[in-house]
DNA sequence: TGACAGCACGAACGGTCGTACTATTATGCA
DNA sequence: TGCATAATAGTACGACCGTTCGTGCTGTCA
């Protein structure tokens, strides 16, 4: 039983290192087997299907960005200092964690027109990131650091604009300043936010 | 013009269709040539490799978002007014002309950890775009609509994140406001370059 | 009419995919 | 210590991948 389970976290570990490093499409029950040291049948026996690997693995995924980016800024002071706390965990932290950039992002655009069970997951993952950013702004609203008649939405979406290009163009097109702009960006975001 | 540049037209624009429908990893020889009607060995003729097969794809795309994009926007008066007509045209008539979404933003993400010609032509892309946009607002300021001390590539870096965003979250995430927000975002960028 | 190029075809290749079965080994409890 | 069972390996499958090859059509030009 102990065993098992060891085993299996041990493959999910793995797997999420893979889809970061090389993509969604290229999380194979082989690929995976050979970087396990296992063989496919035995790796394929832990789920029953690679869409349950899919899932466990975006479930992995997602409990690791709460313990590393949301769960640190529940700690800090209510308001902007923790909106700052999950701007820079995400982008220093989080990024650091997997070697292959923001795993969320690097599976979304794969999984965007392919419906399915991971889709779902990952757009709930998704809507549950937004509406806590929603919540820590209207928190700093109500701490009287962002002005009253702040259109929450419109932060959580050029908040999140923020992330998706850092991730696009630092990522692809290797822009040594995306980080940079990045910051920039999110400076600017916060002083038209007061 | 000859039969064959015909067909392999034809291909080109199915392919086109189908990349931005449901991904780059999708776009496969016998998917194109059932897609298409065609044996998988008579299509594959017209290309002597995937590899060509897609650079054709995005050769087309590139050329595609010249005409309907760039070209347009050429003609409107220097300075704000074109930029505006960049990101409208680039909003509403380039989105509207593939079925699926920006092609470049849908391949980008599948190529980014996949080096090879493929990968370095859509960088390409993205640079010259990137290089476009930093003209343009280099002209508003000459034009004396944007202020003479605006960070001419944090202006790009902001501007593309809007539209990064906009399809990130509008596609995947399927957020009817999407759209809105974006025009805010925008709205808001115009204003603060002022 | 005959030679020839361009174009498309079907068949087949070696590989890899996800998955199903069966056998073997390891583990944990009586 | 022995045994039930969990964990892993082995093997095979059908489907699809990109690619190659040989072979017909079809139209052009001598």
């Amino acid at each position: 039983m102990a065993k098992g389970e060891e085993t299996k976290r041990a493959i999910v570990d793995q797997a999420l290192e893979l889809v970061s490093t090389v993509g969604l499409d290229k999380l194979t029950i082989g690929a995976l087997a050979s970087a396990t040291g296992m063989s496919k049948s035995g790796l394929f026996a832990h789920f029953r299907s690679k869409e349950q690997l899919q899932l466990q693995v975006l479930e992995e995924a997602r409990q690791r960005f709460i313990d590393i980016v949301i769960a640190p800024a529940l700690k800090k002071p209510r308001g902007e200092a923790r909106i700052r706390a999950v701007f820079e965990s995400g982008m220093k932290r989080w990024e650091d964690h997997l070697p292959g950039g923001c795993i969320f992002h690097a599976v979304s655009a794969e999984l965007d027109d392919q419906p399915g069970p991971a889709r779902d997951y990952l757009i709930a993952i998704q809507r549950d990131y937004a509406e806590t950013l929603r919540r820590a702004a209207q928190i700093a609203i109500e701490e009287g650091e962002f002005r009253e008649d702040l259109d929450l939405d419109q932060f959580v979406f050029d908040f999140r604009s923020i992330t998706a290009a850092y991730h696009h163009f630092g990522r692809l097109l290797g822009d040594p300043n995306a980080e940079k702009r990045a910051h920039n960006a999110f400076e600017a975001l916060l002083a038209r936010s007061h």
